[in-house]
Formats: structure tokens, C-alpha cells, sequence
RNA sequence: GCGGGUGUAGCUCAGUGGUAGAGCACUUCGUUGCCAACGAAGAUGUCGCGCGUUCGAAUCGCGUCACCCGCUCCA
């Protein structure tokens, strides 16, 4: 996250909105609600339906090389072991006695220095801490610098009830010890850390009754393994071929350790992935000669036959952002973030994030990551079973190549090899079994993966749309207008349906014909209650992009030219327009998209 | 998990030991001629939850849960 500073403000104001307009409530709010877990109300459930659509629409129905797939939350618990997640997920993670900041434990780097120990601290204030504590004093750190630090971290932790931080008084200072190579001290605050302890941020649940160790199972930390569990039978059974994609909208779990911000990070999540496989980058030089390379201005518009890894990311980070785009997020709203080669997980080869400015900071919506043959090589060596494509054109192409060729471009990976800064580089026996492989047709597809948070892009989407304003009535009474500016397509309602009147049963008669016509094709709401600038005003703060008015002049009261027209009110200018109803539906939907 | 803050009507909030309140929202009736109209009537609360102190607790104490802020974590 950025620093961009915190609108608290606006998010109390948003939360209290989605309550108070049934978008988003506390889950199990009568029992006193339960932490990291968000529902989704009548509103909520419409807009997150239409995020989901537009997102599965775009990503697969419209796509010939894409498919779907719904697999189970709970799977064969080895999946996470194969995934890496049961190690990565249970870090042993040590606390700073001190500060209680924690650190994982094979994280910290041995340090030297003189250990001191104090008895307690008390300030003017009244405040006083009545326990001992141990503090590393760095080698080289200068002892009045030492305490400076030693009285700050205090106050930190004991926040306004200690007052000023420099007026802190340290009890019972002692020399304990000078030591090296040291690894019980917190590398930033150094505080003597507590015994290491396990966090399992998987959800962890028991299959069958017994509920023994060996019915352990886990609720999936993330849609994306499924995928790659599957890919056997999808390749197997759909007529795909690489390049092709497979995508999936579904629940996962995670046992956050700060759940915040509202629904950004929840226990409980929706994400919406795509693992689009494509063939090794050897591959794509055998058959074609070279890869395509990548620059800015590179054309990305319609895939291409040598496009390589690298096209292939740079291609999904653009459709990601046209559909960002399609929804209402354009770029004044997007930031990307392209992580570092040396921060890249030794599998990955790049992974852009593309960020939202949310109301907390600019924080991550979607990642879009180049992973290799990482995943499928793992399930495939866990599983035992074979995950390689057999490709009849790579097959062709290694026919026409010399034993020269072949050699040349073993070299030319055996030289990448050794020039890798992450990680250790492949045997060559390793590379030359690969290549074997490859040169009779088979391999392990790489993988782009793009992965996109539904709830984040829900949030997005409300504190996108989220306008207030404060106007002035004509008896200068001040008052709040909320407009929630949510674009048509995926808006919740599409249309109000008003009679100008309800006293008027023609009027009514009239508009309950014009809601029936719309209500087969549009979410349309129904309100004949209050005046209609308070309707008007309701549907703002749902989102509602159009309100359609019955009046008098529907009924023909100002002559021929005017009957069996309406007035369509949009929310955004707040401009009317008169159609007629036969054209009704038609404009709407156009207007919609 | 630690520190700080908050928790009273659907929403925003007032109420600091003695009958639970306001504004907005909501319901009904009447009125209605395009941007949160008006009149009348009405409903709405385990004062987050539990235990304690007290003749008496929304109010004081302890515990607990949730949310917010900061640390921490972040596939």
C-alpha cells in the first residue's frame, strides 16, 4: 500500500451507507457480528451478481480460448501441500516482548551486540510499566541513542497514557551479556523475542465423522489450484489447445491476521481467476524461429502464434484494464505496480498488480502474475501423474531442426541458467531431460495468471461511485445528497418506475403497464410513495442510473404529441428526456450497454 | 496478538447513578402537476453481550464480542 493518507472519514460514510441501502451488512450481526466476515444485501447481492457476469462474460463467453470451471472449496488436502500453501501458510512467527511486533522466525538475521536488560519504566504521567525488559543494543549504537530508542518504543506501545515520550523514565538498567550471531532479538526493535509459535492462516476443517488428524482438510486459501488440478481433465475432455485458458469465480478462505478496512481484506473472499497456459518460450522459437519481443509500443490488440511469455502478460494486464475500464474504472482511479525481479517468488518471472485508490490508501485489486510450469510441475511431481500437452506443430518443427540447432539452443538455456540471480540454477542433466521432452512434442504449459478480488472490486466500485454533496433547499435548510454514481452496466437497479402521482389511477394503470414492459428485461424498482423528488433522490443512493415518470401528459392531457411518452430522468446530469414507450426498452438498454 | 478509540431507534447522534431522547428514515390516511413537499396519526430500543457494585446502572467496575485507527501480516 501507498502512502496516500487514510479518508476514515469517507469510509465510515460508505459503510454506513451500504448498511442503511442494503448493500453490505455485518455477518451474524445480532449475535454481535464475527470478525472478517461481510454479507451482502439485496443491493450488494445484484451489484456483485453483475461484477461477476460482466467479469465471467468477458473473460470466457466472449473468448474462444477460454473455459470455465466450478470446482469444490474443500479438495484433497495434498493439493496444499503440493501448492506450497501448508508450509508458507504455517510460518512459526515470533513476538517482540517489547513491542509485540512480530516477525516470522527464519526471517531474522543474526545479530550482535551488548544485551540489556531494564526492571520497568514509569513516566510522570502516572503511567508505569511493572515488568522487566530485555533489549539487544546494537553493535556500534551509542548508549544515550540506545535509551532514546528503548524510552520511543515504550511509548509507542503504551500510546497517549505515558505522555511524552523523551520525559519516560527507564528502571533498573543492566548489563547482561555481549553477544554475536544471535537470532532471539527482534531485527528492527531489539526486543528479546518470545518462543516461536505457529499461525495456519488456512481454515482448517475435518472430512467424515471421525474428525481425527487424518480427516484434516482445508478450506482452498485460493480458487487457482483447482486449475491446475483439473487441467488434466479439462485439456482431456474440452478440444483446448495451448494456448488456452481455464477460469473460475469462487469462495476462498484465509485466516487473516488483521482483518480491515472494511470488506478489503475478509476471512471470507470471492475471487475470480484465470490460468491462461501457453506454450514454453523454447517452443515458440522452434516452431517460429524467434519470440516475439516486447517493447511499450508494442501492438497488443489481437494475440499472435509467437507471442511469448512476456506478450502474454503485457496482453492479459491490458484486457484486465479494458474491463476495468468497461465498468467505470478508468485510469484516472487505476495505479500498477510492477514488483521487482529481486522481490519475485523464485517461480515467478514478473507480476504486475493493478491497484484501486481506495478511500484507505491505493491498495491491490488484481494481480497478474507469469508463473512458469511452477504449479503444474508441482502436482505433477506431488500427484505422480503426467500433466505435459503433447504439441503435433512443435513435433513437426523439431523434425526440420539439425542436431547442431538443437544443441545451439540447449546452450542458449543452459547459458540463462547459470546467469539467474534468483534461486539456484537448473543441472544440466535437468535442462537436457527437459529438453528431451520438449523436442518430442511434450512440456509443461507456462502459465499467465491474472487474479482479481470480487469483494475488492465491489468495494472499489461503491467508494468509486460513492458523491456527496451538501445544497441548500429553498428555505436554506442544508442538507446531504448522496449520489451513488455506479456505471449502468453494473449497476443494481437499472430503472425506477414512477407514477407522478398515486392518486390518479389512470397515471398509476399507466405506469404499472410501463414496469411490466420492463421488468422481463431490466432490475427495475417499483415506488409510488412520497414526492418524486424524494424517489428521485432514493434512487440515487442505490445507484439506480435511470427513473422513468408517468405523468399527465402520458395520458395524452397536453395533446396527441406527448401521449404514451415518458419522462427518463438520469442520475448522473439529472437531465429528462421524453420517450415514447414503444421506444422505451430499446433506449434503455442501449444506454445501458 | 498488542496499544488507543468507539458501541444508545434503520441511519447520525444527545443523554455521567433516579420515567430512554432528538433529527432524518419508516408505516397509515389525506393532499400532490418533476428533483430529499405539506398536514394528521403511528410504530420503532434487552442502551453490543455477560457478570458485579448499588435501594436503583445506558451511566461505575471487571470480563467479553464487534468495528475503527496504529503496529503486525499480506498468497
Amino acid at each position: 500500500m501507498s502512502a496516500d493518507k487514510k479518508d476514515t472519514a469517507f469510509m465510515e460514510k460508505l459503510v454506513s451507507l451500504c448498511k442503511r441501502r442494503a448493500f453490505i451488512y455485518q455477518s451474524s450481526e445480532i449475535y454481535g457480528g464475527i470478525g472478517g466476515f461481510w454479507d451482502y444485501g439485496p443491493l450488494g447481492a445484484e451489484l456483485k451478481r453483475n461484477l461477476r457476469d460482466a467479469w465471467w462474460k468477458v473473460m470466457t463467453r466472449e473468448r474462444e480460448d477460454v473455459v470455465g470451471l466450478d470446482a469444490t472449496i474443500i479438495m484433497h488436502p495434498a493439493i496444499w501441500k503440493a501448492s506450497g500453501h501448508v508450509d508458507t501458510f504455517a510460518d512459526m512467527m515470533r513476538e517482540c516482548s517489547l513491542t509485540n511486533k512480530r516477525v516470522r522466525a527464519d526471517h531474522v538475521e543474526p545479530q550482535a551486540g551488548t544485551v540489556m536488560k531494564f526492571s520497568g519504566a514509569h513516566a510522570p504521567t502516572e503511567w508505569r510499566l511493572d515488568r522487566s525488559f530485555t533489549v539487544l543494543m546494537k553493535q556500534g549504537e551509542h548508549i544515550e541513542s540506545f535509551r532514546k530508542r528503548v524510552r520511543q518504543l515504550i511509548g509507542q506501545g503504551a500510546g497517549a497514557a505515558a505522555g511524552k515520550v523523551e520525559e519516560i523514565t527507564l528502571l533498573g538498567e543492566e548489563k547482561i551479556d555481549v553477544i554475536e550471531g544471535s537470532v532471539d532479538f527482534h531485527p528492527d526493535t531489539g526486543g528479546l523475542l518470545n518462543e516461536a509459535r505457529p499461525f495456519n492462516l488456512m481454515l482448517k476443517t475435518y472430512v467424515g465423522p471421525t474428525a481425527t488428524e487424518a480427516d484434516v482438510a482445508y478450506l482452498r486459501p485460493e480458487t487457482a489450484q483447482a486449475i491446475f488440478a483439473q487441467f488434466k481433465n479439462v485439456l482431456d475432455s474440452s478440444r483446448v489447445k495451448v494456448p488456452f485458458g481455464i477460469c473460475q469465480i469462487g469462495k476462498a478462505f484465509r485466516n487473516e491476521v488483521t482483518p480491515k478496512n472494511f470488506t478489503f481484506r475478509s476471512r471470507e473472499f470471492e475471487q475470480m481467476e484465470l490460468e491462461f497456459f501457453i506454450k514454453p518460450d523454447e517452443a515458440i522459437e522452434i516452431i517460429h524461429g524467434s519470440v516475439a519481443p516486447w517493447s511499450k509500443d508494442a501492438d497488443l490488440s489481437e494475440p499472435q502464434p509467437n507471442w511469448g511469455w512476456e506478450l502474454w502478460h503485457r496482453y492479459w494486464v491490458q484486457e484486465r484494464t479494458k474491463f476495468y475500464a468497461s465498468i467505470g474504472l478508468g485510469a484516472d482511479v487505476l495505479e500498477y505496480f510492477e514488483q521487482p525481479k529481486e522481490d519475485l517468488a523464485h517461480y515467478a518471472r514478473a507480476c504486475v498488480d493493478i491497484l484501486f485508490k481506495f478511500p484507505f490508501g491505493t491498495d491491490e485489486l488484481e494481480g497478474i502474475a507469469a508463473r512458469g510450469d511452477f504449479d503444474l510441475g508441482q502436482h505433477q511431481k506431488h500427484s505422480g501423474k503426467n500433466l505435459e500437452v503433447f504439441d503435433d506443430e512443435l513435433k513437426a518443427a523439431v523434425a526440420k531442426l539439425s542436431d547442431e540447432q538443437k544443441e545451439a539452443i540447449i546452450q542458449k538455456r543452459l547459458a540463462a541458467e547459470q546467469s539467474k540471480t534468483k534461486g539456484e540454477p537448473m543441472p544440466e542433466a535437468d535442462v537436457r531431460a527437459w529438453f528431451d521432452r520438449l523436442f518430442k512434442g511434450n512440456y509443461l504449459p507456462h502459465v499467465i495468471e491474472p487474479s482479481a478480488g470480487l469483494d475488492r472490486l465491489a468495494l472499489a466500485v461503491l467508494s468509486h461511485a460513492f458523491d456527496e454533496s451538501e445544497e441548500t433547499d429553498d428555505k436554506g435548510k442544508k442538507e446531504t445528497i448522496t449520489v451513488m454514481r455506479i456505471h449502468p452496466r453494473i449497476a443494481p437497479i437499472k430503472v425506477g418506475v414512477f407514477p407522478l402521482v398515486k392518486n390518479k389511477p389512470e397515471i398509476v394503470a399507466k405506469a404499472r403497464e410501463v414496469h411490466n414492459l420492463l421488468k422481463k428485461h431490466l432490475n427495475c424498482f417499483w415506488d409510488e410513495t412520497a414526492s418524486i423528488g424524494r424517489r428521485y433522490a432514493r434512487q440515487d443512493e442505490a445507484g439506480t442510473p435511470f427513473g422513468v415518470t408517468i405523468d399527465f401528459d402520458t395520458l395524452g392531457e397536453k395533446g396527441p404529441d406527448l401521449l404514451d411518452t415518458v419522462t427518463v430522468r438520469e442520475r448522473d446530469s439529472q437531465k429528462q428526456e421524453r420517450v415514447a414507450i414503444k421506444d422505451l426498452l430499446a433506449y434503455l438498454m442501449e444506454k445501458i450497454g
